[in-house]
DNA sequence: ATATAAATTTAGGCAAACCTAAAAAATAAT
DNA sequence: ATTATTTTTTAGGTTTGCCTAAATTTATAT
C-alpha cells in the first residue's frame, strides 16, 4: 500500500493533470512535468497499473482508479497541511514553500498528518487558497471559477494560484496576491488576454495562461 | 555538498558510535546499527571517504573528519528540533517520535531548520534530554548529573567525585578520573549496578552506590 | 490515402544501494 | 608461532528509477 516517493509523485501529478473529471493524461504531459523522459514514464505506468491506482492501456494515456484518487489526494493533503504550517507557524512567504512541501508531503506517517491537523486547527484551505482534503481524501467545493471565465466589466475577488514559484512572483510582482481585487477592463478576444485594474488602482495585461491559473469568486 | 539519505544516515551512525572523542568505528557495527550488511558498508565507506567525510584505511576503521562531524552534526540538530517539535506541539508521546523523526531529519532545506529552531524558541535539549547542536554544529554541555541517572547506551564524561579518600582510590584504580569518558553498557534494573566501558578500553561493572558518587556531563 | 510528424513503447544501459559467497587480513587461542 | 576464528573486503548479482536510441503506433497534413 505504500508507495515510494517516485511512485507518490506520479500519482500526484496525475492527478494533476487529469482535473475534477478525471481525464485521461498522456505519457509526455506527465514527463514533462516530472522532469523525466517519456521512456521513463511508460515505465512506471506499467508499475502503477499493477497494483490497481491507475487504469492504462498501450497508447492511451491513464486514468487514476479510485484507490489511486485516493492517495493522490491524500499526498495532496499532506502538501498543503505543510504548506500552511510554513506560513502560518514558521512565517514563510508562499513563494519560498513549495520546494519544501514537496519534501515534507513524502513523511510517512498516519498520524504525524492528523496531529498536524489538529496544531493547524483544521485549516481548510492551504495559503494559495487551494482547499485542503479532509483524512478520508474529500475535497470540499469553493464556488470559485476561473479568472479566464470571468466575463468584462466584472469584479472578482483572487481566490487561489496555482503554487509555481515563477508564476507566484511574477504575480506578487505585478502586485496580484490572494485577496486581491481585479476587474477585467477588456478581453481581448483572439488572444484571450486581458486587460485588469488591480484593487481599483493599476492596469496591468496579462496573458490567457495567467488568466488560467488564477481562480477568482465573484 | 549535500548528501543522499543513505549516506547521511551513515554519517549519522558513525558519529553515535565514535562518541565525543571520535574514536574509530567498525565496519560491523555500522551494519549492526544500520540493519545492512559489511559488504555494503565498506562500499559506502568508500563513497563518503572520497567526499573527505571520513578517513578511511582498509581494515581500520574509520573516523568522521571535521567536515564530516559537521555535517552530522547538522543532522542530529535536525532530528533533535523535529523531537522537540512532536512532542511539544504536536503532543507526541517520546517513544512514538524516533521513526517519524528519523525522516524529517533528511528534509533538505536550511531555511526551514532555522525557522523551526527560531519558532521553538531555541530548544537547547530535546524529549530526551539530549543537547540540540547549534546552527554552527556546536553542543552546549548539559549540566551535570549524577552517573546513576544516565539511561543505557549514554556516554558521559566525569565531572567530579567526592572527597572520599576510599573511593577516589578505588575509582582511580579501576581507572576512572576526571575526563574519563564513560559509556553506560548496561543498567541492571534492580540493583541499579550498571556495566561501564572507560574510555573506550576497558569494562566495570559499579554498584549503584558509586554510581550515585560520580557526577558526569552528557 | 498516403506521407510526414508526433507520441509512445521497447530494448539495452547506467548509477545507487543493497545483497550473498568467497577471499584476504587481522585478531585470538592453543 | 601456528592454527582457528572473526572481521573486512572483493567479486559478482539484484532492484529501482532513470537514460538514449530505435521501433512502433497514432495523429496530422497534403
Amino acid at each position: 500500500m505504500i508507495q515510494t516517493t517516485s511512485e507518490e509523485n506520479y500519482l500526484k501529478t496525475i492527478f494533476h493533470h487529469a482535473g475534477i473529471s478525471n481525464n485521461a493524461v498522456s505519457t509526455n504531459d506527465i514527463a514533462a512535468s516530472l522532469g523525466t523522459k517519456a521512456a521513463s514514464v511508460t515505465e512506471m505506468l506499467k508499475k502503477l497499473s499493477t497494483q490497481k491506482l491507475i487504469r492504462y492501456k498501450k497508447y492511451n494515456g491513464v486514468t487514476l482508479t479510485d484507490s489511486g484518487t485516493k492517495q493522490a489526494l491524500l499526498i495532496v493533503r499532506k502538501h498543503r497541511l505543510w504548506e500552511y504550517f510554513l506560513v502560518e507557524k514558521l512565517k514563510f512567504s508562499w513563494d519560498e514553500i513549495h520546494e519544501v512541501a514537496e519534501q515534507l508531503e513524502h513523511i510517512q506517517s498516519e498520524v504525524l498528518v492528523e496531529r498536524l491537523d489538529s496544531f493547524l486547527e483544521h485549516p481548510r484551505f492551504d495559503p494559495h487558497g487551494d482547499p485542503i482534503p479532509d483524512k478520508k481524501g474529500v475535497i470540499k467545493k469553493s464556488d470559485s471559477q476561473k479568472l479566464i471565465d470571468v466575463t468584462e466589466k466584472k469584479e472578482a475577488i483572487v481566490n487561489l494560484v496555482t503554487d509555481q514559484p515563477e508564476l507566484l512572483r511574477y504575480l506578487s510582482k505585478i502586485g496580484i496576491s490572494i485577496g486581491s481585487k481585479l476587474k477585467v477592463m477588456e478581453k481581448n478576444s483572439f488572444d484571450q488576454s486581458m486587460l485588469l485594474l488591480i484593487n481599483g488602482k493599476n492596469k496591468v495585461q496579462i496573458s490567457s495562461s495567467i488568466a488560467n491559473n488564477i481562480s477568482v469568486q465573484l
